[in-house]
DNA sequence: TTAGTAAGTTGCACTGTAGAACTAATCTGA
DNA sequence: TCAGATTAGTTCTACAGTGCAACTTACTAA
């Protein structure tokens, strides 16, 4: 409490919650990472997979962002290169410990960089494939609708964005980020079309070297602004002027 | 309670709260509905002008969404034709009353349909110009830069959907609906390319009917699907297969 | 009847993409 | 050392959608 505060008034408060959505690209499919609920009589959806998260902790977190990021952490290592709110989901039913809201956010991370946390208070913690907009178990809560919408959300921005590079690690060859693309969208994309996209919209810089693999060695990019997404020109699109 | 209920762990909760951002047009420029808050040594912020919102009603609300339903048509009066959500912002400073997290929404409405509701426990509330992504007062809570996010929501949504449509009365001409274009996205837009835009997505179908103004009528037109918004074709278009 | 105004159409240049066919650089195995 | 396979990267053509300007159409008002 700062010295300006003003007492709140008695309302019964919803519970608060914080879900995270992490994707990364593992043998070309999209895949999320799922925790195992613990077992016992007072859990909910005991045994479940469901999307890491939690409660705020109103001491540890000074906000929602913070939060969604200190449980990244805790189930990946990792510092995401990329975290977006996805939205919030709240009713009476959603949680059978009352009435609660959740704050979703999603994360894109290089399958590089992580190594899951199997330790301590972590539960069983795994890598799910996305298949059809859906993993195969049935997932805890509300939370096979939320990621539906999550991968409805990294689809449709996927259309006109520069956001399938957070699949990569930080420097990539383009057919490495059209693969991604292509995992991402669930189709193949142009060759040609998609170069002269990537290129003109100045998504990626040249790094100056090559990747050397078993053919035609191919030039290596990096995002020429990382953490922030590069849009393609759309429709109503930008007068001469 | 329901008879399957669970306890819930006994963490110090976050306050929850819902606000709505609530657009129309009005005098050829895009407007957000703000209600002034009361004045008083315990309220925060006495005096300014604010989103119209508040906490949630965990026995009146089922959901966030009937929540902001519920909030929209206490100070309207009216249903919106359209109401999405934007996000939440959570953390421990935003509000002098303690941690606390709200679920904002925004709404496009129809001026004619609504009347403001003045009496009641209803303080002043009233209509203010959208000015580059801002409004005149200074505004309470961190409500200038939800509102400063919904208006660019609103922007870049409708630069590839029917979204401005939701803004106007269920018939309407097409230079109507040009007109809420160009008022959302504060620049002039090219009438012909504007057309085959709109009547080749299918976005409207014609009503039979014509509106007689001063010069030559125009035909009216509703949405083919009222409540749904409609995209225009983007990047990485559709393959022929 | 004519002038004025807003609705709606037409034609052309330009941009960006889809698609396919091409060239370039490397590795492998004979 | 050279031929074939494979992947990287380029070029060319057709086409769709837009921006822009000039045009036609339908009404009102004087």
């Amino acid at each position: 409490m700062t010295k300006t505060a003003i007492p709140a008034p008695n309302y019964p408060r919803p519970l608060t919650t914080v879900d995270v959505v992490i994707f990364t690209a593992l043998d070309e499919q999209l895949q999320v990472l799922l925790v195992k609920r613990p077992d016992g009589p007072k859990e909910p959806f005991p045994g479940h997979w469901a999307l890491p998260g939690g409660f705020v902790d109103v001491d540890k977190d000074t906000s929602l962002e913070t939060c969604a990021l200190r449980k990244l952490k805790e189930k990946t290592g990792v510092d995401a290169p990329y975290l977006e709110q996805l939205g919030s989901w709240g009713s009476a039913e959603r949680d059978p410990r009352g009435w609660s809201a959740t704050h979703v956010y999603f994360a894109l991370l290089p399958q590089a960089a992580v190594q899951l946390e199997k330790g301590a208070n972590a539960a069983e913690v795994a890598w799910h494939p996305v298949i059809d907009h859906k993993v195969k178990p049935k997932l805890a809560f509300d939370h096979a609708e939320i990621l539906a919408v999550a991968i409805e959300r990294l689809r449709s921005k996927s259309e006109y964005s520069s956001l399938p590079a957070y699949l990569l690690p930080a420097e990539f060859t383009l057919p490495e980020l059209q693969q991604a693309y292509e995992v991402v969208l669930g189709r193949p994309v142009d060759k040609s079309a998609f170069r002269t996209r990537v290129l003109s919209a100045e998504v990626v810089e040249e790094t100056g070297d090559q990747r050397y693999t078993t053919n035609r060695p191919a030039a290596l990019y990096r995002l020429k602004q990382p953490g922030a997404l590069t849009f393609f020109p759309r429709t109503f699109s930008p007068r001469k002027d």
